[in-house]
RNA sequence: GGGCGGUUAGCUCAGCUGGUAGAGCAUCGGUUUUACACGCCGGGUGUCAGAGGUUCAAGCCCUCUACCGCCCA
């Protein structure tokens, strides 16, 4: 018999260690490229090649694998397919710190190719670390279809898919404002400036009029240091204070420059004087008015944000927030400052650095999205991609409807180079593929290819379509596309998740994936974000290696309430750490109790009530779980299992076969049960299960290559189911007596019981062996009057009386006045129930299933009370 | 400024289409009974944020308020 001699208790790191290599060499996670089931497909969002996996990732990453185990076992044509992301801007920054911190040197210092190679080399290690952690968490995924973001493949994709957007006009250079963060020396898309909300100070700064240097026009500014580039002061055109300025001319303090006064409806009256100054260059709303009126635009603030261009020597090449603070104490001994207040504003920063963007003027590439987004959102609002939850929709719609262009290019080196070449000699721009020989337009052969790279999430709008080899028209394309289900964080739904939809649509021909589970944030089990700073980031591995990865993926399942954050806690991670030791124990119980001739099937005719109850129970469980599953609903499936195999199976089932076990039936059941249960686990806990399994299967398959329980005709048997319920219920109200009056647990007493319902009476007396044992009952009998008996403790539940005979006259007077109490309790209940049915509306309206069960339960309650008067007049 | 969540047992959270509340952990009492002390048996714990409304009936629906959090501009 295979499996004999399980240990007593239950070892993760040893079960865990080596099912995956098993797995992976079987060739269980590759399917073929043409079908033998429906599709099913999943591409894994690619973890960034910076490091290692945190916590959120494990979640990410668990959820769609419990989905994919079971669409597996239930036959579909599954693949799971892995990648990583070159993540640009994230990666550069981390390899630059490193080069910083170990030699010293900028990036520059190396050059653009010797720094590169730098970066893959990271990307390399990074990537190993990640794979070995995602293969410790049991992932099902086919590595050898693995992609990168950066490969040469996905590198000549960026550029067809570049070219040909480009050709549609969809691609366009321009100069424009966007946002710069001045650490990370590379413009930003607007997803990637986070507002934060910032204590400032509003300033109040009189601008000399030119004819008449004693009076002035008031403006207030956050950013006193832009002044030197102001070319203009705007007023509302209908504001009385200052309609009748328009036209005049200002000097400008410190610059000395003359610059006019507009009029221009964008002004908002409300703020600070009404008039404020114009400064197109560095200002995204002062760049549309200079655009308006034809206002130059004076760049004084350079990339490194420190001050440049015609303005005051002594200010030239301070730093931004230096500079504001040398020209406000300037402008305070001109005596030109009026006032200055405390000023809470939003202000950009960067999403990586967190250092406050700097609006800039540049020449740039963007993504038109005028005829990619309506495409997109019709795609949703038609249901063609559901979001789950449902409300997610909303928010997408609400960015999608009021989508800008998109902003690609990036001053960086790690990236995909933007193939755009420009001829040095006619300063053409050519577009393509394969870097040209020469411009043909005036054939010139000293071509440059733009220095930048595209934002790292251009290639990721892609990867549903080129993961599946859409450039080749591959089969897997044929096959996989569109995707299943897109597994991901809200936090990404602009940054990604629309894009693939607009980006899959157009080269996919079809939506990228038919469902997207947003799933929440993991907190700490106080409920905060977790943060490197904040010391409370927990390492995934840590976790598995103190619990299991069956145990973390257990209790992320349970936890993940669809759009919910959780808040993990080690002690339940603890819990569910015990639970595999519950599971392992009770196959443990039942590997030592197989001797191997118990039948294949189920033999009704031969099983005991017990038997057919727990199959009952189990078929139960199976179309729950089922039913959860297709409602994305995991934690609800986890939840029901756990309880099913500790409440049901343990508590109730391993104690009643424990009477039956001679008989070769109910062996099969205790087995063929258990086995149900590993394979309605192995979404959850793949490796455990697989253990256990295999250890009762004698390495037969594996269980992922096992069909996954569905509900069957087979296993109804709601007479027995219901007679096991009774017999549970007096077990359970036998032990609360015995517990309530301090009898021993395990002394073995004698139990006279009293039952007012026939059938439950019979449904015990053909169970008098499981109750004797599971109550330790020395001599259980069931009579028709406990009044003539002995006196004894007493305990009532629905139709059933138990009388525990008394030792002693001190066990009378206890008993006496517990019962005195709970018969106050009852009728104190009855009362108000009562009440309730003869006055207000209630008998009237409410519909008569309603009432009928009200009644019943009040008739209970009032039975069962008129037993405790009846008992304490027995006593007393 | 616009929008979205949350507020349920000491803690962290479930509670799907309204019928008087559940889990894990913690806690208390008992217990080493032939799978498991990572166990077993049993117990206690809640004006479901507040106010109003709809309804025979509201944690669940509607309105308002408060507090906490998030997103967009």
């Amino acid at each position: 018999m295979p499996g004999k001699n399980m240990e007593k208790s239950y070892d993760h790191l040893q079960t865990e260690s080596d099912w995956y290599r098993r797995w992976e060499e079987n060739g269980l996670f590759t399917p073929a490229s043409e079908p033998t089931g429906i599709p099913f497909s999943i591409i894994l969002p690619p973890p960034n090649v910076t490091g290692s996996l945190h916590i959120g990732h494990a979640l990410t990453l668990s959820l769609p694998d419990i989905i994919v185990r079971r669409k597996k076992m239930q036959g579909f044509h599954v693949l799971w397919l892995p990648g990583v992301d070159h993540a640009g801007i994230a990666t550069q920054m981390m390899v630059e710190k490193n080069l910083k911190k170990e030699t010293g040197q900028a990036k520059e210092d190396l050059g653009r190719e010797a720094f590169l190679r730098l970066v893959w080399e990271w990307k390399h290690s990074s990537e190993k670390q990640i794979v070995g952690q995602i293969k410790k968490l049991g992932l099902a995924l086919d590595w050898s279809r693995m992609k990168f973001t950066l490969s040469d493949e996905m590198q000549r994709v960026v550029r067809r898919v570049f070219v040909a957007l480009y050709g549609e006009g969809k691609i366009y250079q321009g100069t424009y404002m966007v946002n710069r963060c001045p650490s990370c020396k590379t413009v930003l898309s607007d997803l990637e400036v986070e507002h934060q909300e910032v204590q400032g100070r509003l300033t109040y700064i009189r601008y000399p009029l030119s004819r008449d240097a004693k009076r002035w026009v008031v403006v207030a500014t956050t950013r006193p240091e832009t002044m030197l580039g102001d070319v203009a002061v705007a007023v509302h055109p209908r504001d009385p204070r200052y309609k009748k300025l328009i036209g005049q001319e200002i000097r400008l303090p410190l610059a000395g420059r003359a610059i006019p006064i507009v009029g221009d409806e964008d002004v908002d009256r409300e703020f600070g004087t009404g008039a404020v100054k114009v400064t197109p260059a560095h200002d995204p709303v002062d760049f549309k008015i200079a655009l308006k009126h034809r206002l130059e635009k004076i760049v004084v603030i350079d990339e490194q944000a420190r001050m440049t261009g015609p303005i005051p020597e002594k200010y030239a090449g301070l730093d931004r927030f230096a500079c504001r603070q040398a020209v406000l104490d300037d402008l305070r001994s001109l005596g030109l400052i009026e006032k200055a207040e405390e000023y809470t504003h939003n202000v950009g920063h960067c999403q990586r650095c967190e250092t406050v963007v700097e609006p800039h003027i540049s020449k740039q590439w963007f993504l038109k999205t005028a005829e990619l987004a309506p495409p997109a959102i019709a795609a949703v609002r038609g249901n063609e991609i559901a979001f789950i939850p449902d409300k997610w929709k909303k928010v997408y719609f609400n960015w999608m409807e009021n989508i800008q262009d998109w902003c690609i290019s990036r001053q960086l080196w790690w990236g995909h180079r933007i193939p755009a070449f420009y001829c040095q000699e006619c300063q053409e721009v050519l577009v393509s593929e394969a870097e040209p020989e020469r411009c043909p337009r005036c054939a010139g052969t000293r071509l440059v290819q733009d220095p930048d790279v595209l934002d790292t999430w251009f290639s990721s709008a892609l990867w549903p379509f080129t993961t599946l080899g859409w450039q080749d028209d591959s089969p897997d394309f044929r096959t996989f596309y569109p995707t299943s289900i897109m597994a991901t964080g809200f936090d990404i739904i602009f940054f990604w998740v629309a894009r693939m939809i607009m980006m899959g649509l157009h080269f996919g021909k079809a939506v990228p994936f038919r469902e997207v589970l947003i799933n929440g944030l993991i907190r700490d089990e106080k409920g905060q974000k977790m943060s490197k700073t904040k010391n409370n980031a927990v390492d995934p591995l840590d976790i598995i290696r103190e619990s299991g990865a069956d145990a973390l993926r257990f209790t992320l399942a349970i936890q993940a309430v669809p759009g919910m954050d959780i808040a993990l806690s080690l002690s339940r991670i603890k819990g569910y750490k015990a639970f595999a030791n519950k599971i392992w124990n009770a196959s443990r119980f039942v590997v030592m109790n197989l001797q191997g001739d118990e039948p294949p099937v189920v033999d009704a005719a031969r099983v005991s009530d017990a038997d057919k109850w727990i199959l009952h129970s189990l078929n139960l469980l199976v179309q729950k779980v089922n039913e959860s599953f297709d409602g994305y609903r995991l934690y609800e499936a986890a939840d029901l299992i756990y309880h099913f195999i500790w409440d049901e199976y343990c508590d109730w089932y391993l104690e009643f076969s424990k009477s039956d076990l001679e008989s070769p039936a109910t062996r099969s059941v205790l087995r063929l049960t258990l086995l149900r249960i590993l394979q309605l686990l192995h979404p959850f806990m793949p490796f455990i299960s697989e253990e256990i399994y295999q250890r009762i299967r004698g390495e037969k398959e594996f269980l992922i290559q096992t069909e996954f329980p569905a509900f069957t005709r087979e296993f109804v048997f709601p007479e027995a189911h219901a007679a096991v319920e009774t017999l549970k219920k007096v077990v359970a109200e036998t032990r609360k007596t015995r517990t309530e009056n301090r009898i021993e647990p395990n002394k073995k007493i004698p139990i006279f019981l009293k039952c007012d319902a026939p059938l439950e009476r019979q449904h015990l007396e053909k169970h008098l062996k499981y109750f004797d044992f599971l109550s330790r009952s020395l001599k259980t009998e069931i009579v028709s009057d406990l009044a003539v008996l002995a006196k004894g403790f007493r305990g009532v539940s629905q139709n059933w009386e138990i009388l525990l005979p008394f030792v002693d006259d001190q066990d009378r007077r206890q008993e006496l006045q517990r019962l005195r109490g709970e018969h106050d309790k009852l009728a104190r209940l009855i009362e108000q129930m009562e009440a309730k049915l003869a006055g207000g509306d209630f008998a009237a309206k409410a519909p008569a299933e309603v009432i009928l069960n009200f009644k019943k339960n009040l008739q209970e309650y009032i039975e069962k009370n008129a037993k405790i008067g009846k008992t304490i007049d027995d006593l007393s």
